[in-house]
RNA sequence: GGGAGUUUAGCUCAGCUGGGAGAGCGCUUGCCUUACAAGCAAGAUGUCACAGGUUCGAGCCCUGUAAUUCCCACCA
């Protein structure tokens, strides 16, 4: 039965009707089964705001390549799909859609609001999933998870809790970080540190009791200067040491604060004397505790001056700013503006300068939490690839602050905190307790605020297992294999996750964490929407197909490097693509008879691509352990396309043309056999094309996906053979370039031969080109013309190990041959006294490996032996 | 202020445990050859940032320098 390919392969269509396939037949499900050993991953939670770009079609891909191959190897593959609620992302654009319609969240108050975040939830939160099936990814569409699900609400619940329960959270006044326009509190590490435009303004403090005196400091931020309750210096600092005790009195409030000494200040900075704000600034802060002095709080929520702002109240930070500064000047107390960039610190989110404040939130205390996270990693049970970002984990670790966990929005998981209303007692329950232990009061209230989104995240691992009930996916699949994420969220999630699950589940969440890297425009700029330089996966998809943007993206690259997107990279991947097509056309072409399973005769030929096909089974293997991906990718394609291609599918072409040739079934067998387990080693990089050839090239499987992954097979070891043939690759070459030099034209009716002694290589070349193209055989390989050809007038031409004969019309020009022929003698002069000076180094033969010196001594005979082969070239010519 | 990365062909990047410098794109030349012009064949191009050191031997290991990127950090 012959089978026909289209002439072009539109990858748009076959793709969908594979995913399909795919679909139907379940082969994503992984159902536990203990006989086999479990590979797990749970995938990165997108979030339900977002939309699929360029860094989850890296990340996912990873994550693919890494499923489909150990499913391939006979693992019980589990990939874990799900979603993220992105409490503040979320909550940031439900809003936005309802000021549209004129609303704020406060007006139709939480649990509308609340409805409606779910109605987004479901219109928009499956689109990413969706988009990801586009890309092949081959996860258990039946497990899909939410992090507000029951099951993923209920682990929440339990974790704070038992937290809770264990004094690992707290509730605590300390100065957090405010964001003013989302009104919410947030995380140290959602904050970002931006050099901005900024004004040191000079500042003359009057000190009381002594007229005309005055302490000079700096600010870039007078507006908190209103809740300034005192000023620092240097205990040691001569300049000041006379002050210390004294008191200094607070320009525009008036007011007397007492002069301090704390060794915070830097007497080296500015003038050495420090306005202290505890209510407004982390320092200060620190500085108010050690010195017991009072917390002036400035400012409302929104950035506005408070009632403690005296007449600036109701200003907004900024113009309160204004207004102060001018007041200053007015009194003569201000001595200079200096310009200065320094770092503000602003919101990841909104870009708004985030405001310490001090508020009373909830926290997770981190440096008990932090230890057996330290402890694993150092133990070896949890390791990074690549390893550096082992260091960045650990140092993160040993630096860690507690975490402010509560957020005051509505979408997310409310805080499991209750107070009671009679005596204001706190109880932490997974249930609105039924009366209070303190004074039996039945009434509470819950707490109003959230949990930090990242919260769900850092159970992730587990609670998509079932946790806390103990299902057998959590035994059987529990550590997971492999976390697959960027290095931007090592932070925010990967620690979080390692900590969670030290403490909920006694072990390591994942067992590699692979960190890939950032893709980035071909300026090397980050995709951003300001810039619009932004490049849409489905785009891509539906114009180059996505295997060839997986293999693009997995390409080039390693691990924990950024990579930049070109086009030009997609469209090789697009190419390749395009010559596997063709090649597997050409095969089935030539199908054209009945499959035979009597023995077939390999010659050295097929033998080398089956050795070729062997060695790289073992290596990508190798490469995938190693999660050197992008290698293993390459050397597939480098294979399929210089060797198969190029090399073997040329070779053979004559065995195929001539129907009487006895070697024609083992080359087709070759074909087959060594394409099949090329495109298997293939498919994880590429699952549709290769899904698609696998299944028009043979009949007994119906999917490449659960075919078993080629492994090395000593049987097909056939080195002898790959030398040989690696030789007269060498020979051919040579024979070529002899062409290329002369400019030899022969005539398109040339009909050439090359006959090696073995009857059963013979290799015919019906058109001049395709001589040139052609590798011989053996060692003895001679070109006779045919009957219709050159016959008696051809000349022989001795290139290396190669014989051939040429009509004398062809050789147009001898001299110039000579000269080629002689640069090749000098060139091999140099070469052969290039390895006698090393092998005679005495310490070279000494001390280097024997494989060394053996192998430079092999490379100078074949040296010599080249040398002897020119010389009578040359001497025959010059006859 | 700490920490990490990068520096290899015109461009973007590989180079695994130290043993004669690689790929893709681009460029030059010749080819529509019954799988493929999205192709085939041949070709040119590198003080592997710099300076020392270790070694028989260094792109790779060590020390230092420079340029550059990123992360962390409270400098008012």
């Amino acid at each position: 039965m012959i089978k026909e390919l289209a002439k072009v392969y539109d990858p748009s269509v076959v793709e969908e009707r594979l995913y399909n396939k795919w679909l139907e037949k379940k082969y994503f499900h992984a159902e536990v089964d203990k006989t086999k050993k479990p590979y797990s991953i749970v995938m990165p939670p997108p979030n339900i705001t977002g939309q699929l770009h360029m860094g989850h079609a890296l990340d996912n891909t990873i994550q693919d390549i890494l499923i489909r191959w150990k499913r391939m190897s006979g693992y019980n593959a589990l990939w874990v799909p799900g979603i993220d609620h992105a409490s503040i992302s979320t909550e940031v654009k439900v809003v936005a859609q309802m000021a549209k319609e004129g609303l704020k969240k406060e007006d139709i108050g939480r649990e509308k609001f609340l409805d409606r975040c779910w109605a987004w939830k479901e219109q928009y939160g499956n689109i990413i999933l969706n988009q990801l099936r586009k890309l092949g990814s081959s996860c258990d569409w039946d497990r899909v998870r939410f992090t507000m699900d029951e099951g993923c609400s209920d682990a929440v619940l339990e974790t704070f809790t038992c937290l809770y329960n264990k004094g690992y959270i707290y509730k605590g006044e300390k100065l957090i970080n405010w964001c003013p326009k989302c009104m919410t509190t947030i995380s140290d590490a959602e904050v970002n540190h931006e050099d901005k435009e900024g004004h040191f303004w000079h500042i003359k403090y009057p000190i009381a009791g002594e007229e005309g005196r005055f302490v000079e400091l700096a600010t870039t931020r007078p507006e908190t200067m209103l809740g300034d309750t005192a000023v620092a210096v240097h205990p040691d600092d001569e300049r000041y040491k006379d002050l210390i005790g004294k008191n200094a009195i607070l320009p525009i409030v008036n007011k007397e604060i007492p002069i301090i000494a704390d060794s915070y200040v830097d007497r080296e900075f500015g003038t050495g004397v420090v306005k202290i704000t505890p209510a407004h600034d982390p320092n200060d802060f620190e500085v108010g505790v050690r010195h017991n002095l009072p917390r002036i709080n400035v400012m409302n929520d929104d950035g506005t001056m408070n009632e403690n702002a005296g007449k600036y109240q109701g200003l907004d930070r900024y113009e309160a700013r204004k207004q102060i500064v001018k007041q200053l000047e007015d009194e003569g107390l201000l001595v200079k503006i200096e310009n200065i960039t320094h770092a503000v610190g602003v919101h990841e989110r909104c870009g708004t300068v985030v405001e310490p404040l001090i508020k009373k939130q909830w926290f997770v205390k981190m440096d008990e939490l932090a230890k057996p996270a330290i402890e694993c990693f150092e133990k070896g049970e949890l390791r990074f690839i690549p390893d550096r970002f082992g260091k960045i984990y650990l140092h993160w670790l040993n630096n860690i602050h507690d975490w402010c966990i509560s957020r005051q929005l509505w979408w997310g998981h409310r805080i499991p905190a209750y107070y009671c209303d009679e005596c204001g007692e706190v109880v932490v329950s997974k249930t609105m307790p039924d009366k209070c232990p303190k004074c039996g009061c039945t009434s509470f209230k819950q707490d109003e605020d959230t949990l930090d989104t990242w919260f769900s995240s850092a159970l992730w691992p587990f609670s998509t297992l079932g946790w806390p009930q103990k299902t057998e996916e959590l035994e059987h699949f529990y550590p997971t294999s492999t976390m697959v994420t960027g290095y931007d969220i090592i932070f925010f999630w990967v620690i979080r996750m390692v900590f969670s699950g030290m403490e909920q589940m006694g072990e390591v969440p994942f067992k590699d964490v692979y960190i890939h890297g950032l893709i980035r425009d071909e300026l090397g700029r980050k995709f951003s929407k300001s810039l619009g330089n932004g490049i849409d996966p489905l785009e891509v998809i539906e114009k180059y197909g996505a295997d060839p943007l997986r293999l693009m993206l997995i390409t080039g690259n390693t691990a924990g490097n950024d990579m930049r997107f070109f086009y030009e990279r997609l469209e090789n991947s697009r190419n390749f693509l395009n010559k596997l097509w063709n090649a597997s056309r050409f095969i089935l072409m030539n199908l054209d008879e009945e499959e035979s399973n009597s023995l077939i005769m390999l010659t050295p030929a097929d033998k080398w691509i089956i050795s070729k096909v062997n060695t790289l089974a073992k290596e990508v293997q190798e490469n995938l352990e190693n999660y050197d991906l992008g290698l293993a990718a390459s050397k597939i394609q480098d294979f399929l396309w210089d060797e198969y291609c190029d090399w073997y599918i040329e070779m053979v072409k004559p065995r195929l043309y001539n129907k009487d040739d006895k070697t024609r079934k083992a080359a087709l067998w070759t074909l087959k056999e060594v394409l099949i387990n090329a495109l298997k080693l293939l498919h994880p990089f590429m699952p549709f094309i290769t899904e698609e050839l696998f299944t028009n090239l043979q009949s007994k499987e119906e999917t490449i996906m659960l075919s078993k992954w080629p492994e090395y097979r000593e049987e097909w070891n056939f080195k002898d053979e790959e030398k040989e043939i690696d030789a007269i690759k060498e020979a051919v070459r040579a024979i070529r370039n002899v062409r290329a030099e002369m400019n030899v034209v022969p005539s398109k009716k040339t009909k050439v031969y090359v006959v090696s002694d073995d009857e059963y290589v013979r290799m015919v070349f019906t058109r001049s080109e395709v001589f040139f193209k052609t590798l011989a055989y053996a060692s003895d390989v001679y070109v006779q013309a045919d009957k219709n050809g050159i016959g008696d007038d051809a000349v022989s031409c001795v290139i290396h190990n190669a014989t051939i004969y040429m009509p004398f019309a062809e050789l147009v020009d001898v001299a110039k041959e000579l000269e080629r022929l002689n640069g090749e003698k000098a060139k091999m002069l140099k070469e052969i006294e290039r390895v006698e000076k090393k092998l005679a180094n005495e310490s070279f033969v000494a001390k280097a490996p024997q494989k060394v010196v053996d192998e430079e001594k092999a490379k100078g005979e074949k040296y010599k032996d080249m040398l002897k082969q020119i010389e009578e070239r040359i001497s025959q010519m010059t006859k």
